[in-house]
DNA sequence: CATCAGGGCCCTG
DNA sequence: CAGGGCCCTGAT
């Protein structure tokens, strides 16, 4: 299925500063697929956003500074939006990449912070940025669980090349993900021929649940961290990992450190001990008392700036953990 | 060729 | 609350 959007909607929209455009709209430790869902070069972001129900391409050109931030947003449609259309969107736009967030807490935090200043000073301004909604970062997680890089990219290729949808808009074709009830009457059978293994049950309930209407995303935005994960958990297929990724990039909730996956492990004993292998519980507990409420954010500054960095320089012992 | 573990989670005992 | 099993794939 493909859809070309012709109508274009421009406006501007002016973050708080300070913001850092490229080190939000472009996250390098994101896996890579081939149907992409979006694409960045420096200075511009696409991305395909559903918003109730609706399909839109989104274009962002940075159009200012990290100090006085300016945003020209072009919104590709089929039709003509409505100005109340128009103005929901710039909501859910300012939602989704912290367009109004307050960092002046979390600066003064990164400058008492001798030994990693000069990394949160780097990308001052950056946002820990959702580019999707619930349900669409629930699958990528779901892909992500107990498998290699390359895995993931194989199932998420699979996925949208059967139930995703083509966008083609100011001369980019990218890739959405399907809406929930497309899923849910398909049978985890032909699921599976997608080899997306045991998995396939797990997409199977999800979308049931969310066609449904079981899951309220927005009323969730409201709710307390602890709520929320509760209700997060108690969705079939998603654990302590999966919920603190929606947690943090869904629903921006910037202390979000109580799990560190194995992998991560890894990463975060080079990173912070420059050593092999430090226990996760130690890591964790390291963390959360040295950037506290601000424990997810400061490590997210500093994951990204280590895979910004393996784009111009070699990091054997990275190159080592990623496994693509 | 066989065996293993991987950006976890569910289920059982 | 611990531990086995799970789909598939690339590494060893």
């Amino acid at each position: 299925m493909h859809m070309t959007l012709t109508y274009r909607t421009i406006f501007i929209l002016a973050p708080k500063p300070p913001f850092h455009f490229d080190g939000t709209f472009h996250k390098p430790s994101h896996f890579p697929n081939r149907l992409k869902l979006e694409d960045w070069k420096p200075g511009t972001y696409w991305q395909t956003i559903r918003f109730r129900k609706r399909l839109f391409g989104l274009m962002v050109e940075n159009k200012g500074t990290v100090t006085k931030p300016k945003l020209k947003v072009s919104v590709f449609s089929q039709s003509r939006l409505s100005r109340e259309v128009v103005e929901s969107l710039k909501r859910e736009i300012a939602y989704r990449f912290e367009l109004e967030k307050d960092l002046r807490e979390f600066q003064a935090l990164a400058k008492r912070d001798p030994r990693f200043y000069p990394v949160f000073k780097k990308w001052m301004g950056m946002r820990n940025s959702g580019q999707y909604n619930l349900y669409e970062l629930l699958v990528i997680s779901v892909v992500l669980q107990n498998a290699t890089v390359r895995r993931s990219s194989q199932m998420l290729d699979a996925l949208l090349g059967r139930f995703g949808i083509k966008v083609i808009f100011g001369g980019k074709v990218l890739h959405a993900i399907w809406l929930p009830k497309v899923m849910a009457r398909v049978s985890e059978q032909e699921l599976r021929r997608l080899k997306v293994g045991y998995r396939a049950k797990f997409f199977k309930r999800l979308s049931q649940d969310f066609a449904r209407g079981k899951i309220d995303e927005l009323a969730l935005r409201n709710k307390p961290a602890e709520d929320m994960k509760k209700e997060l958990v108690r969705l079939y297929g998603v654990g302590p990992e999966t919920a603190r990724i929606l947690l943090f990039e869904v629903f921006h909730h910037d202390a979000a450190f109580d799990h560190v996956s194995p992998w991560q492990q890894k990463i975060y004993s080079r990173l912070f001990y420059g050593k092999r292998l430090v226990a996760a519980e130690k890591i964790r507990r390291d963390i959360q008392r040295r950037y506290g409420k601000y424990a997810m954010l400061a490590v997210h500054y500093i994951w990204e700036d280590v895979f910004w960095r393996r784009k111009h320089e070699h990091i054997p012992w990275l190159e080592k953990e990623i496994r693509l």
